[in-house]
DNA sequence: TTTTCAAACTTGTTTAAACAAGTCTATATT
DNA sequence: AATATAGACTTGTTTAAACAAGTTTGAAAA
């Protein structure tokens, strides 16, 4: 359940807009009306408002009122936006996810791994590589890497399932934010065993690094997701800020 | 200039993060120190703190402080973040841009486009297809769409420069907003071609297609850019908001 | 010495108020 | 009829204040 106004504000009309209540491109109640219908202070809708303008959803424009720009987005293939595991994309898309742990294994961040990771050397790490499948298709390879001391007692066995489920229920672990990088690159033999891809056909694949941070600041994860090209979609609303 | 003061202090607490002013991990001042470095109120400070934390430059610990998370991040690439034109990008990373315009025409929206672009059936609009150099090296082939009704007096001359710049300068037009879809696309001969790539070495590219909105709330950009997958490089923060 | 605990910090949420500036409308003026 | 304008809207910025809740610290009590 939402623990503050502005979330709950922000998920009603979040929902609202997506079931359509109000056409694309016209305005939303102003400020005023929502504050009535809500009964909560100016600011607190305003900070709703401003989450639904950094989704994408709305534009405000000043002096005319906040207009709403959501488009429905086309599901056809998978689709990875915000913060969320495989086994919650794979929820939210209605499809059967199953992942197989390729290796499981603790290591020592040497200087190479330090300075790919952003891991100090030295740092205690699990390395899990897996295998994940959606309707009993290979799409993904995942290699993360997690500092140790942030994240006692993963095994293999937490690892077959969905490891944030691990995190966030078990150890109780918030995660806050994820610096990512998408690029292209060319597919290893791994690749094109693991992913059932003919190099005939594609030679590359999308490949996206994260660095994860959970509540205390500290970055627990570094992973290297590898992505069949063909099912790989990667969404980003981006807003311009005044700037200089 | 900044026209506001959250921004300015938004900015000045950029820069000393990027100078390295507090080191990474380290505690940025308290709020309360920031109240009176800048004398402004808490709401103020705590602007700038927010939108510093959607850059993923810093993390709030309740209770604790504020957390210096940045790190310079390896520029060995070129770099597409926020909502900047090719121009943009490469005064940004101190290289030399130029821009050959390939094709410039007016049409008409039919079903198929508008189905692709998101424009209305029937709209009238420039396309532009464009190549971007960067120090002599062809990376970008951009296909730009643009609704002729919000930039009027589009010509090849124009193409030839930063048509951001037009739109900004010129028509005084405000970009607020940019929705972007990342993928991987297999080759074609108009890309194998310009962007003198070899099959046998790479047979995808990562394409960005992005719909950009003006501070009236219209969409008046579709913009498919296809980019040299070994330069390419997307970036990207992620803030994992409270949910549910 | 160790433990307990209150006080003094930290950030998070919410309200209220004032003013600025852009947009629209209907009335009054030309 | 066309124009000008005042007033009633809209969102944007800033301040002030109060309370909640998490973490730290040092003094008091065991």
């Amino acid at each position: 359940m939402p623990r503050s106004k502005y979330e709950s504000i922000y998920k009603d009309l979040k929902e609202k807009i997506e079931e359509g209540e109000y056409p694309y491109q016209e305005l939303l109640p102003s400020e005023h009306q929502l504050i009535q219908t809500y009964d909560c202070s100016r600011n607190t809708v305003r900070r709703a408002l401003s989450n639904l303008v950094a989704d994408g959803y709305i534009q405000t424009l000043p002096g005319k009122g906040v207009r709403n720009i959501y488009q429905a987005v086309e599901q056809a293939s998978y689709t990875l936006g915000s913060i969320e595991s495989f086994r919650e994309s794979s929820l939210r898309n209605r499809r059967s996810g199953s992942t197989r742990v390729l290796q499981f294994m603790e290591l020592t961040a040497d200087r190479k791994i330090a300075s790919r990771t952003g891991f100090p050397e030295g740092a205690e790490l699990y390395y899990v590589q897996r295998l994940h499948y959606l309707d009993l298709k290979p799409l993904i390879i995942n290699h993360n890497y997690f500092l140790k001391s942030a994240v006692p007692g993963l095994t293999r066995e937490i690892a077959e399932g969905s490891i944030y489920n691990y995190l966030e229920n078990t150890l109780h672990m918030t995660i806050v934010n994820s610096k990512r990088t998408v690029t292209v690159e060319k597919i290893t033999q791994i690749d094109e065993k693991y992913l059932e891809l003919n190099v005939d056909d594609y030679n590359c694949l999308a490949v996206i690094t994260s660095q994860t941070y959970n509540s205390d600041g500290v970055m627990f994860e570094y992973t290297q997701s590898r992505h069949r090209p063909d099912y790989f979609r990667f969404q980003d609303n981006a807003v311009r800020r005044k700037s200089s």
